[in-house]
Formats: structure tokens, sequence, C-alpha cells
DNA sequence: TATGAATGAGTTTTCATTCAT
DNA sequence: CATGAATGAAAACTCATTCAT
């Protein structure tokens, strides 16, 4: 194996199990089994679990933001940009389910005890994301209240739960082997249309 | 305390706990610390922290079950009825914010191993008590699409993501000590708002 | 229930329940249940489990001894003596195997630690009962050993020795609902006719 | 100390701690203090106390086997035959006491509650080691009564009641610093001459 | 880099025993 | 006498992490 990619790879099988068996019943040595390699190779690469853990939180929000920043930066209307933002962002939790389910049952954690230096920095970073990436639904959102397509009450109440409609297929879907892209669009379209129709006039 | 009273009680503490927490990162001793008590006690009452978690998972379904139940009985018109039992779903949330909480963020808990005979029975009766509470949901909804009030497609996709959706409080509602029955009313309103915008033709 | 024959119930239950499952594995509770009573009751009659041990120590050993005593003090020639001793061991073995096999198993239970008081006499007289029990062979022993009808090396270990032969069936017999006395009778007359010939000249 | 050496050295004291004071009531924690060792340790070459009984008892079979096995596959007569079986079993009594202590002292142990995979293998492989084990002294005595050199019954019944008889050490051998090979010979000896006129015409 | 042995703190769970009712 | 709630002291087991090789 590459490297460069040896990291991608632990954290690829990380979250699989993790989303499979939850965190904390995951044990580093499982992992390393998955992988066919030994506890210390996974250590070499990061410091704790909780790095393993962060780094997987900051893959999940790279793989929908960098799916929905080149369309929030265009110029479409407001309605269409919109649709197409979440469309994308459906697109993304359904590619990369594991990486978002690990996060969304783990969000709580660590969030009471203090972290070590670097996970603290990670944190910030992730943070950081995350809040750009909610701005750019704000932006869009806000747009369509000033632009009077949307009607919408508070926008951050608007936002955050427009997200978690847009997440839902963390819930429920199930993929299975015989998915077609075709079926995941399907799947996006149909609430991206439902979003849409939440927020618009 | 009143003798019947107790197990209420551990429950709720629990509840807290591990929504602050995180399920795994709550240990029994720490529960019963809160209560002042031994982990005996909570032993003797619980055979085991697995049980523990599904009472939770029970309550929180009741919490919703109990408030929506009524309004679903009622003969009012497709649309009101789906809005008045958005909105009652949403008030159960924001008022046993700690049960959803756990409930949300350990979905999977449990999943993969197998579970000693009572919590295998308790997890069946919950699980009825789940299919029956979205059944509810499914109905008006299938509803709706009969009577053209409402446009959807997938009626599954629908039915779960619009909970999804007035779950959203889960992940982004902060109680405060000055927050009024109006305030989380016109949270309720205004998801139920948008739910119903979702649906609707 | 007689109130003179509670102690003794509880005694025959707690001797099936700690010779089936060993008595570590089984819980006072446990013994309750069986009796289809409460704990406290036991503990109305036992101070300790310890005290529960040792009075079905104290059984196992009446159990031989009220059986073999009546035929020790007989006048009869020692090989006749001797092996109706051994017969009238083995039935008491097999008339009461749960007792006997908890006392097998457990010989060395609570030798290291130091009991209480009342444990410690209850332990004496145990020890009283079973010293002049393994008397009553050594003197059989002895006399055949005097007057020639046996031919052994050291007292000592024969009397061990054949003592642990004639306990042969609490390590294999299986007690069937369908087992005669005739089945048990020809039992102890083949352990018995293989004792005889093992010291025999 | 050897690599290879570590889970035999463990086997060892475990086996001693679990002779002295009874399974159940030492502890992991303590084993590995009279290691000078951590618990983890132990964890980390068993993975459960369960696996180490079972170390225990396996070794112990292969204590007597490896003894017995080359006498059982001499042309030697039976009743010789027999007699160096019996004298080779009752030096390996003497030799490995603990180990085969612990054995009759946990017949029964975990034979009521399901165990997990890897137990469930290494407990049929002993059962196979067992069950070949009694066999030779099953053949050695059907032998014997074929060629009439032996008179008994049932032979399943004096196959288990012998061993039991050349067992009786672990019930009554005190191992002694100045104890002798020769006064040990001794022992099995007499055992040995029991056994064989238990049995022979 | 990689391995896997070792550690030790922490967690769930059990259970004999006590005690208020 | 009987009950069953409560306690507290173990004990088995887990696992992130360290470290010698």
């Amino acid at each position: 194996m590459d490297r460069a990619s040896i990291k991608p790879a632990i954290i690829q099988i990380a979250a699989k199990c993790f989303a499979f068996n939850g965190v904390d019943a995951t044990s580093i040595d499982f992992i390393a089994q998955e992988m066919g390699a030994s506890k210390g190779k996974i250590y070499h690469h990061f410091n704790s679990k909780g790095e393993l853990l962060l780094a997987i939180r900051r893959q999940s929000i790279m793989s929908v933001l960098s799916r929905v920043k080149p369309i929030a930066d265009t110029p479409a209307p407001t309605r269409e940009r919109f649709a197409a933002m979440a469309e994308a962002h459906v697109l993304g939790i359904l590619a990369d389910l594991s990486y978002h389910r690990v996060v969304v049952e783990n969000l709580r954690a660590g969030l009471s005890r203090d972290l070590p230096q670097h996970e603290r920095e990670m944190l910030a970073e992730i943070k950081d994301l995350q809040a750009s990436y909610e701005n750019m639904f704000r932006d869009v959102i806000s747009a369509g209240q000033k632009d009077t397509s949307f009607r919408i009450q508070s926008v951050s109440i608007t936002v955050n739960s427009i997200l978690v409609l847009l997440n839902a297929p963390i819930f429920w879907y199930q993929p299975r082997p015989d998915d077609t892209d075709a079926h995941r669009r399907a799947i996006a379209e149909q609430l991206a249309q439902m979003a849409l129709q939440a927020v618009q006039r």
C-alpha cells in the first residue's frame, strides 16, 4: 500500500467499524484486526482513539463540503441553488454513510472532558469547517427570505432543521450491493424536493 | 420516596446522565452517585445497564405516543390532523429531551451482539410500539396522498424523513431555565409548518 | 410445612443446587427461589452460607455413619463385616448423592481463611464425626490385618484409598428416574466386592 | 523468561493457587500477584478464567497420558500391563498433584452454563483426550476379562472405579519437602497392587 | 516503522449480608 | 417469622496506551 494512503485507509476502516458497532464498543485492536495489521500500526499514524474519531468527523464534513461548495458559489437563482445544494448534500451522505453515521451518533462525545492540545486544535478546525458549511445554507436561505422566494420564520431553526432533514438517510438508508447511482439520485431528489417545499413560499 | 416511584426516578436520572455524557461514558456508579445511592440499588431494580437503556427507549416512545395518538384518532381533515400530530410530536421531544437524545444516539446500540432473554423481550415490545407509532404517521400521510392534499413520492422515505425532521430539536435545542411554554410552542409550530409544507401539494 | 422440617428442607434443596451448579456459583437467592421462598427465610435458619454448607457436610457424614455403624458394631467375621460396611457405605452414597457430591468438591473450601466462632465449632464436630467414621474402617482393616484375612501395607493409605474407592459413584453415577433399588444394590455389591478383593489376602 | 514459556508458567502458578484455595476463591488478581505480574498479563495470554482452567485440565490429562500410553502400547501380559499402567498413573498424580486436584474439584464446573466458542472447542478436545485415556484402561481390563486373568462384572463401573481409586492420593497425599522418589514409588506400588487385586480373579 | 507483550485504571456485574417494615 | 430493598466489597473482564524489541 502506498505510504500516503495508509492514514485514509485506517480512517475508512475505522469509520466502518465505528458505524457498525458504535465507537466505544469498537476497540483499536478490532480495527487493527479488520485491517490485517497490529494495534501499533494505528498508533503510529494516530496518537489516540480520539484523534481517529476527529479525523472521521473531518472527513464527514469534507464529504459534503466538497460537493456543496461549488454549487453554493454558483450564481443560480435561490430556489434552484438551494435545491441543488440539498441534493448534493444528500448524495454526499449516501456516498459516505459510515462517516456521517459515526458523527451523528457522537456529537456529544468528549464534549465534557478536556482534550489534549492536538485534539483541541483539530476540533477547532472542524468546528470552523462545520460553521462555514452551515453558513452556506444560512446564506442561501437568507437570500431566499430576502428575495421572497422563501417564507421562513427563524433562520437558525430553519437552517438546523433542514440540515437534519437532509441527514435523514443516516437513520434509515440501508446500502445494498445492487443499489444503483440512479437509486441514490432518486432519494436525493426526493429529499431535496421536500426540503425546498419546506421553506418556499 | 414512594416505593413505586423508584424505578421512574432511576430512569429519569439515568436519562439525564446518558444524554449529557453519552451512554458508554456514563458508569452505573456515576448514576448512583447522582442519585445519592449505591450502585447496588440500581442493580436491584434493573438487571443490567442494557435494561436501563431499554427502559429509557420505552419512555421515549411513550412520551410522543401518548401525545400524538389522541390526535391521530381524531376525524380532522388530513392536513390539520398531520400538522397537529407533528406539533404534538415536537412538543413531546422538547418536553423529554434527554430521553430522546439518548435514544437517537444509541439506535444501533447492542444491535450486533445478542441480548439476554429479558432484554430481547423488552426490545421486541419497543419495536412494536415504534412500529405502531410510525404507522400513525404512515396512515395520515397515505390518507393525504389519496385525498390529494399531499404530493409525495415514496411513502416510506417520506414518513422516515418527516420524523427525522420533527426530531431535529434533539440536535440543536438547548433548554434554558427561562424557556417558556410559549417558546416551545413556537418551535413546535414552526417545525410542524415546515413538515406540512414539505409534503403538501 | 412443619416447623421442625424447615431446616432439613432448606438443606436438601441447597444440596441439590450446590451439587448441580457448584457452591460458589449458587447464590442464596437462587436457593430461595427454588424453594419458593425469600432470601430472608434462609437467613432465619442459617446465619451464613458457610453454615449451610457445614450442615450439608454434617448430613453427608451422618448419611453413611448411620448405615455403617450398626454393621461395624456387629461381631461378624472381619471379611464379612468389612464387605457389609463397604456395601452400606456405597448405598449411603447413592441414596444421598447430592450431599456427598457437594462435600467432595469442597473439601478445601474455607480451609485457608478463619471461620467465625459458630462455624469453627460446627467444623470441629464434623471433623470428629469424620474421624470416628474413618476409625470404624481403620479398625476393621487392622483387625483383618491381625487375623491374616487381609494383606495390606500401610493401614493409613489403605483406609483412605478404600474410602475413595467406595466414593467412586460420586464421580460417575447418574441417577435416573427408573433406577431401582436392585440396581443400586448391584452397584454397591460390585464395589464392595472390589474393595474386599483389594485388601484381602 | 523465554517467550514461549510464559503460558506454561501462568498455568503452573494458577494450578497451585486453584489447588490450594479453590478455583472460585482464587481471583485472577491473586494469581497475577503470585507471579509478580499484572492481571492484564494473564488476560493477554488467556481470554478468560475458564480458558485457564481448561488449560489446566488439559495439562492434567497429558500428565498421566504421556506416562501411561507407552506402557499400554506394550505387549506385556494383561496383569503386568495393567499393574504397570496403574503405577504410572499414580506416579503422574503424585508428580502433578496441583493440576489433578484442580480438575477433580471442578468436574462439574461450567457444566450448566453454555461456554463461549473457543472454550467449547477446548473442552471438546479435552473430552476426547479423556475418553481415549479411559479407553486404554477399558481395553486392558476387557482383555483381562477375556483371557480370564480378571474377574469383573460391569466393565464400565470397573474402569471408572479403578481410576477413582488410582486418583485417591489427590485427596490425602500431602507432599513434603523431604519426600523421596522412593516414597512416591512405594505409594504407587501399593495402589497399583490394590487395583490389581480388586480386579483379578 | 511495525509488533505484540504488558500495564493499570475503569466498568459492569454479582452476591452475601443487613435491616427496616 | 418473612420480605425485599439496600449496601458494599469483591471479581471478571476490557481496553487505550506505552514500550522494548
